[in-house]
DNA sequence: GCGACAG
DNA sequence: ATCTTGTCGC
């Protein structure tokens, strides 16, 4: 099988990305003079709920495009809530000026709530994408013939994000190569869509790096892969679309919890969705080493199994919090996004 | 009312 | 993730 052009993987996926930013201000400017919506309205009618607290952050930002409209989306309980000019006063004369009575900073929602405009609802279409998707599992990836082991990570600048990626000797601990590239993130942060912010970054840097022939024989990334709402985190996805076995490391917990919280060092202990169903092993906690009260959370990604993972980042410990390759790649990024 | 929420 | 100075500890 001819190994797939990841510049074709990373053009396609960037057109399967949608605009956000776009839907919120046609909702926005669909709301009539003397009505109001709510944070959540507009998040569901995008498709997710959980993308009232970006709706909300993207609202509040005075560059926004719809800034000038942004009085009329209030809280969910009733609540004016803040406002981009900082002055909630200043949202609520404005939505006096438009005839809604506003009572104790709040707004009586049977009276005043619009009917939103049916939007594509596109975080609905990414949700299903990631809970449809089916991981082959595993079962013949070789350790012994690993060569290099890879670490990916973005950080962010004013305007761009720098997405590194660094190569390391098989042995987890020595630094070969370093590789970046830098672009703009358009799709916003919100819990469970990290994917679609970092993939395409990742994806120019990788598509880079195959035409280079540096493409490491597994990537540890930033992030979950297994261990996630719907079992496809960011590690799970960039796997699946390149063919790259993946591990995804993070430092907080998304989802699920410690079937043995008590941790010690060196020690994986198994995370599960819920106490329910503790057959479901979605990924794992390890305290990395004795100077740190946080654990890491590593879950499996694509074309690996767990004991070959647990392997490799068991490998790749050393003195810092995160395996070498990502505490690497975080580095090397962060140099780089913060001359931007 | 409180807690949860990858980067 | 980023915004930021000093400070405590190995
Ligand atoms: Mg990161």
């Amino acid at each position: 099988m001819a190994p797939t052009d990841l510049h074709e993987v990373a053009n396609t996926f960037a057109t399967g990305i949608p605009n956000l930013i776009d839907q919120v201000d046609q909702l926005v400017r669909a709301i009539p003079v003397g009505s109001v919506a709510t944070y959540g309205d507009l998040a569901k009618s995008l498709g997710d709920s959980v993308a009232s607290r970006w709706v909300a952050t993207y609202l509040l930002d005075p560059a926004c495009g719809v800034a000038n409209l942004s009085h009329r989306v209030v809280r969910s309980t009733g609540e004016v809530g803040l406002h981009f000019s900082e002055s909630i006063e200043a949202k609520i004369e404005l939505l006096r000026g438009e005839g809604v009575v506003v009572v104790n900073d709040s707004i009586d929602l049977k009276i005043y709530r619009a009917q939103l405009p049916t939007i594509v609802p596109s975080l609905a279409k990414l949700k299903a994408w990631q809970r449809d998707f089916e991981c082959p599992v595993e079962t013949d990836f070789a350790v012994a013939k690993i060569q290099t082991i890879g670490g990916i990570d973005v950080s962010y600048g004013k305007k761009q994000a720098v997405s590194a990626c660094c190569l390391l000797k098989s042995s987890g601990q020595t630094k070969i190569a370093t590789h970046t590239y830098t672009g703009i993130a358009n799709f916003p942060y919100i819990t469970g869509y990290l994917a679609f912010r970092e993939i395409p970054l990742h994806l120019n840097l990788l598509a880079q790096m195959q035409s280079a022939g540096t493409l490491p024989d597994v990537l540890l990334i930033d992030g979950n892969g297994r261990l996630h709402p719907r079992r496809m985190g960011i590690a799970t996805m960039l796997g699946a679309i390149t063919g790259i076995p993946t591990i995804g490391v993070a430092k907080k917990l998304i989802y699920g919890v410690i079937q043995v919280p008590k941790l010690k060092v060196g020690q994986w202990e198994p995370i599960v969705a819920s106490k329910d169903e503790p057959d479901e092993i979605l990924g794992y906690a390890i305290m990395p080493h004795t100077k740190t009260k946080h654990p890491i959370y590593v879950s499996r990604g694509f074309g690996i199994d767990d004991d070959s993972m647990k392997a490799i980042i068991e490998r790749c410990l050393a003195g810092h919090r995160s395996p070498e390759p990502i505490y690497w790649a975080d580095r090397e990024s962060r140099k780089i996004a913060s001359t931007l």
